[in-house]
DNA sequence: CTAGGTGCAAAAGGTTTGCGGTTAA
DNA sequence: TTAACCGCAAACCTTTTGCACCTAG
């Protein structure tokens, strides 16, 4: 049973996409289900090669459309991490990203109590925000 | 008089690049200046189209090479914010960063108290955090 | 039925690389 | 003097676009 089956994450995926406007095809399933499989924070490629072992026809523009749609119903986010291609991550609570300067190894860490306070631009609209802490990880301080 | 004159920034630049094994070259005194000019978080190549008024034979590849020179001597700091383009700050104090998703702008805002503190990966070795903000300017609010 | 989605291929945009000539130290 | 740096152009990688066909609702 691929996770995307799990009453949970398929209701979710099925009721977002519809309350967003966009239809349900086995495209879209397919790139939330490879993103729901392994949390390693792929690339757009990265989710094409994993998408491309179900649905081998599965195009490029198809999973950057699947992806945008995605992130368009709330049920995915972009993580930018380094120069380069932009990665893509399906836990929505809120936490931040330790990223691997050395490996690219990308660790989720809750985060409860650092939301960003205090002063910020007069009449800005926070929507979301996105912490980020570089660093070199355990594996990679040994060498 | 340009800013990189000022004999603050002038001596910062000098021994930071000395310090970290960089030659001193009008290229990079150049990209520098431009980014203390106007801190507006430019693109790679709104650096190379400022830069080109000073210095109209400079390239694509001198602009990334002094972009990367800079940032590994601490001077710089690279702004992740949207798929596309790597921006650029000059600001190296500890702030977050702003972002109108519909405009671009960027707004800096100094951070005493927002250190991501708590729990962390074990054994990872903190360098550096990037936090940004992202919602609507007040004046794109407006419209 | 039909607007929205898909696959394909080409184009666009951002960044890196290789190379012969130049320059800071 | 010479290793580092430069400009140029091509290559590379990521993302977007245009179009004919297909399909969810």
């Amino acid at each position: 049973m691929t996770l995307v089956e799990n009453k949970k994450f398929e209701r979710q995926l099925t009721e977002r996409l519809a309350t967003s406007g966009f239809r349900f095809t086995s495209q879209r399933r397919q790139v939330y289900d490879v993103l729901l499989q392994k949390l390693d924070h792929p690339t757009a490629e990265d989710v094409f090669i994993r998408a491309k072992r179900q649905l081998p026809d599965i195009s490029h523009a198809t999973v950057y459309n699947c992806l945008d749609a995605l992130v368009q119903c709330g049920l995915v986010r972009l993580v930018q991490l380094e120069r380069g291609a932009t990665r893509y991550c399906p836990n929505m609570e809120e936490h931040c990203h330790y990223y691997c300067d050395e490996c690219g190894a990308v660790f989720d860490v809750s985060l409860p109590a650092n939301r960003p306070s205090g002063p910020r631009p007069k009449g800005f609209k926070i929507d979301h925000y996105e912490i980020a802490v570089h660093g070199v990880c355990a594996d990679c301080a040994k060498r």
